[in-house]
RNA sequence: GGGCGGUUAGCUCAGCGGUAGAGCACUACGUUGACAUCGUAGUGGCCACUGGUUCGAUCCCAGUACCGCCCA
């Protein structure tokens, strides 16, 4: 059956892709030679939630490209597949479905029945992303699909943490951290999004205690007093009012000369019955607002440093949902206890913290409904900083002055959850972190040293940068959908005098072992689990008690999780099965190469290279490949709301995996964004077309009756057929540099120069005469071997095209993806085909041009005559006139004088004329010449101006002198030529 | 404010010491034993600006302007 004009990718890519998959083509090790190397690769888990977009499609070429690549090669390759749980957003798209169906919420139906559902949806929908790949033509491992929450991967991350706990790498601390008041939890700081909206912000009067007043003095530049007043408060400015309900003091620059008299005294805090310090410190700006700041050390990541500074008690205001906080004792309860602390009364983290500051008629609001209320509390009370101005009654015209709170409205920078959108509250809480400063040397170290490579090198300027300023780790996330954190805790011994209010952790990988330690720890105890209701308040632990003696103590798990990236950062040995000693661990760890977008670079390439070297003591891979960002034609991120999203399944619908493969591989220069055109798409799928159209062609010549696969090409004579040999020589060479390189762009650049440009428009040309001749046979032969090499060479880049022309052109022993690579040299280069080619290539391109621009009918055969011919021109013509005259429309040749009125081509070592008598303009054809001349004049200029400068030939190198030498020779002749040409056509007339 | 990068043909980008390339778009023409998802020919560039290094700079260095991205 003969070919199809065109390549069905919709069918072809289906049925392809289910022969590569029963197969297992890609299972770890296929097609490996005996004692191969191994080329290892990790994917970058994409969420189990997700769906295959522009960014999964760019990543997942590339790294088929290279596993593909290296398995023809005989490497023993893996590529490792698997999905992330990708704790928040499942969580979220879980939560979303269960609200959807109008099903019971999760707090609702609680933590096991919420789990169960999760995984339910993860079996029902989880494998979306794995099938889309497989679409792509990825030629992963399947059957080594991974998951985070699954196999040995919980075990691991367990174990690890455990390790690192005991190590002293991990541990508990109250701190301030960014809390996501939509999910109830911690996120670290990666996962905060800053964003600039419209703000506002309010000045507000603190009136000094007792009474006391000063004299405020504002001075300009120069010094002069612009203003004095005697004042009996201090004005702060701020854009958060709600939380001056928990402020500790105000601060104002130990410079400040303005507040010199009242620091130390102290201020009655608005809307409460405290009093708080006027304190110095560092941080505020005298020339911001009015110089002094309220300090809210629980809620504002600067107030707080200031606050541990200046040892002041930080106070929580909020909920876990963003509300004021309604728990706790009543407020004039919990006022009183903070004046006595404030007085100097011994407290602890967790008193000041179960402390609830917040006025009763406050208790319960909504954040930004506090913040109304208090802004109109502090407006009624008289303590708002006001400014005059004037009304104009409308209907009496009476003018009024009074006065307005002043109200700046201005842009601030606010935090917002990068999954739940909603604004980020700092919050004093209870977390795990992992101590990123003690294992972060070796990280930094391995990049230096070259152990691990980042491309392009702008990465590791950027890694180094992070790294060397790196902060704790917050690893603990107030999720259910995780890895839950191995530890329990339980009430302190008397005799165990660490910090005063904090629990004991027992930190083990099973209950049964943590039961042990707790054991250890309480001596002739009854230990048990405590896991039931949570009728106790916090995370406290039960107490069994027998005649009033403590008889048995209770341990309480951890209900937090940990953060999706600590269990991502083990991906490499995790999916290897560590902490068995598996013989894919042996064989596969390090990994070769990881190619990853570099926006993940924070989140998960260096918590990969810390976690790794902190666990096995090796780096994770030896090459970190970090692309760009994939953006739509015009380079505007892809984004729902602009309706510019490309969907890769679609492009694939249309134009065929292999299209938007190439695509990736060609705009996979190192560095920048990725403007996705499907224009160019399209351009490449028609590169696709070309390709099977030249195989058709050699079909339609019988090239591919009874041909067999030949590793080394046809022993040829003709230059055509040496010439592409060499060809394909060449493009071998530069696709493997490119590979070898990661610049995938300079190899399908290569491959698409060599297939279109070389292959298509010149030697299929070529071969069409020599069908006709002596040379037929080989001519097949080597019609064979070429286009073969061009499907195994562009089989990474495009696998279905490819493997589906192998089927279809020959008797084929192995499927095209466990082909051999080739690895024959330049020996294959034959300069003197090379040459010829050159200027058989050249005469016609010459002919060509010159016909068409003096308007020669492309129809019409012209004759040609010589009028000069080096011996190597003359035997270059005879060996391939039938080319030149099929390609150039050439009818008779002889050598001789130029007739007249004929147009002249000059070459190197040749000049032509084509006899035209009154078929040519005279006018058209002298403009035609000076304009060639005028190039050839250009260049004659620059090169003289380089030789005849003495110290170019002094100080360039020799070969450098040589080339310009030769080059203005030839420039030279050939202007020669053209200059006879045009004295000639003056003669005529 | 700190860090990283960019500025080359109408568009998207390569090139990164020896005088500028590709694809797309555009214009004209369509002879051909595969291909109109095509062929042939052509138009189009003070390589952002200013200095410096060099025999020579789009390329290296410094500065300026503008534009991105990341982190505050």
């Amino acid at each position: 059956m003969p070919m199809e004009k065109t390549f069905n990718a919709a069918e072809a890519e289906a049925r392809i892709s289910k022969l590569w998959i029963d197969q297992k083509v890609g299972r770890a090790g296929a097609n490996a030679k005996p004692e191969a190397e191994a080329f290892s690769i990790m994917i970058p888990p994409p969420n189990v939630t997700g769906s295959l977009h522009m960014g999964h499609a760019f990543n997942n070429t590339l790294q088929d490209i290279l596993i593909r690549w290296h398995r023809m090669r005989g490497h023993d390759t893996l590529w490792q597949v698997g999905t992330d749980h990708a704790g928040i957003a499942t969580q979220m798209v879980v939560e979303r479905e269960l609200a959807k169906a109008k099903a019971p919420s999760r707090r609702e139906m609680g933590r096991e029945a919420f789990l169960a559902k999760v995984w339910e949806w993860k079996d029902q929908s989880g494998g979306t992303i794995i099938n889309q790949l497989k679409r792509l033509g990825a030629s992963c491992d399947w059957d080594r699909e991974a998951f985070t929450m699954s196999g040995n991967f919980p075990d691991a991350v367990t174990k690890v943490f455990v390790d690192m706990y005991n190590k002293g790498l991990i541990y508990r601390g109250k701190r301030l951290v960014n809390w996501d008041p939509h999910f109830e939890t911690a996120i670290s700081d990666l996962e905060v999004e800053n964003i600039e909206v419209k703000g506002h912000m309010w000045h507000f009067k603190y009136i000094l205690a007792g009474g006391e007043s000063y004299e405020y003095i504002e001075k300009d530049a120069e010094g002069s007093v612009i203003l004095r007043e005697k004042r009996n408060y201090i004005s702060i400015a701020t854009t958060r009012p709600e939380t001056m309900l928990g402020d500790g003091a105000v601060a104002v620059h130990p410079s400040d000369a303005r507040y010199a008299p009242i620091v130390g005294k102290m201020v009655q805090l608005p809307l409460c019955d405290r009093l708080i310090p006027i304190i110095t410190d560092e941080y505020p700006d005298p020339a911001f607002g009015s110089g002094a700041v309220k300090i809210t050390g629980a809620h504002d990541f600067n107030d707080y440093q200031v606050a541990k500074r200046a040892n002041l008690p930080c106070y929580r205001l909020m909920d876990t949902r963003g509300a004021m906080r309604a728990d706790g004792a009543p407020y004039d309860v919990a006022v009183a206890r903070a004046r006595e602390i404030a007085a100097g009364s011994p407290t602890t983290e967790a008193e000041v913290d179960s402390l609830n500051l917040v006025p009763e008629k406050y208790r319960g609001l909504d954040r930004f409904e506090a913040r109304k209320q208090v802004v109109a509390d502090i407006n009624a009370a008289g303590l708002a900083v006001t400014v005059l101005v004037k009304t104009i009654d409308e209907e009496t015209g009476s003018e009024a002055l009074h006065l307005e709170p002043v109200v700046d409205n201005k842009p601030i920078m606010q935090p917002f959850g990068d999954r739940s959108k909603v604004v980020i509250e700092p919050m004093l809480t209870d977390q795990w972190f992992v101590d990123t400063g003690l294992i972060v040397g070796p990280a930094l170290e391995a990049v230096r040293n070259g152990d691990t490579v980042i491309m392009p090198q702008s990465g590791e300027r950027t890694y180094f940068h992070w790294l060397e300023n790196i902060e704790p780790w917050c690893i603990s996330r107030q999720l259910w959908w995780g890895h839950q954190i191995p530890v329990w805790f339980g009430q302190r011994r008397e005799d165990d005098n660490e910090t005063l209010g904090t629990l004991k952790q027992f930190c083990a990988a099973t209950e049964g072992e943590a039961l042990n330690l707790a054991k250890a720890y309480y001596g002739n105890l009854d230990v048990f689990i405590f896991d039931g209701s949570n009728t106790l308040p916090g995370r406290n632990p039960a107490i069994g008690r027998t005649n009033g003696t403590v008889t048995s103590i209770g341990i309480k798990r951890d209900p937090d999780v940990l953060d999706t990236w600590f269990s991502s950062g083990l991906w490499p040995i995790g999916t290897l099965g560590w902490p068995d000693k598996t013989p894919e661990l042996k064989r596969y760890f390090p990994t070769s190469a990881l190619i990853t977008g570099a926006d993940i670079i924070f989140f998960w390439v260096a918590r990969m290279m810390m976690m790794q070297l902190a666990v096995v003591d090796q780096v994770p891979f030896k090459t970190v490949y970090l692309h760009g960002l994939v953006r739509d034609a015009k380079g505007k991120k892809m984004s729902k709301s602009l309706g510019n999203v490309i969907d890769p399944l679609e492009i694939i619908d249309e134009f065929g995996a292999d299209a938007l493969r190439f695509a990736n591989a060609a705009m996979a220069s190192l560095g920048g964004t990725l403007k996705m055109d499907t224009q160019r798409i399209a351009g490449y799928r028609n590169f696709g077309t070309k390709l099977w159209n030249a195989c058709r062609f050699a079909e339609m010549n019988g090239v591919w009756e009874g041909h067999t696969t030949a590793t080394t090409p046809p022993q040829v004579t003709s230059t055509a057929n040496l010439w592409i040999i060499g060809e394909t020589a060449k493009a071998l060479a530069e696709v493997d540099a490119a590979l070898n390189d990661y610049r995938f762009d300079t190899a399908a650049d290569a491959l698409y120069k060599f297939v279109w440009g070389k292959v298509c428009d010149w030697y299929v040309e070529f071969a069409k005469p020599l069908f006709d001749g002596p040379a037929a046979a080989e001519t097949r032969a080597t019609m064979a071997w070429v286009l073969d090499q061009s499907m195994i060479l562009l089989h990474p880049i495009m696998p279905f095209i490819t493997e589906e022309l192998w089927s279809t052109t020959g008797q084929r022993a192995k499927l095209l993806v466990h082909t051999d690579w080739p690895t024959y040299g330049a020996d294959l280069i034959t300069a003197k085909a090379d040459r010829e080619m050159a200027f058989v290539t050249t005469l016609i391109d010459e002919i060509r041009s010159a016909r068409a621009e003096v308007h020669v009918a492309a129809g019409l055969k012209v004759d040609l005559v010589a009028t000069s011919l080096s011996p190597e021109a003359r035997a270059a013509w005879g060996r391939n006139d039938s080319l030149i005259r099929r390609l150039a429309r050439i009818d008779g040749f002889s050598e001789g004088p130029a007739p007249k009125g004929s147009i002249t081509l000059a070459l190197e070592g040749a000049a032509f004329a084509i006899p035209l008598a009154g078929l040519i303009d005279i006018a058209e054809e002298k403009a035609r010449l000076s304009k060639s001349m005028e190039k050839l004049a250009k260049e004659i200029g620059g090169l003289k101006g380089r030789l005849n400068n003495p110290s170019f030939a002094a100080s360039a190198p020799e070969e450098v002198v040589d080339e310009a030498k030769a080059n203005l020779d030839a420039r030279e002749e050939e202007a020669a030529k053209l200059q006879a040409a045009l004295k000639r056509l003056a003669d005529i007339g």
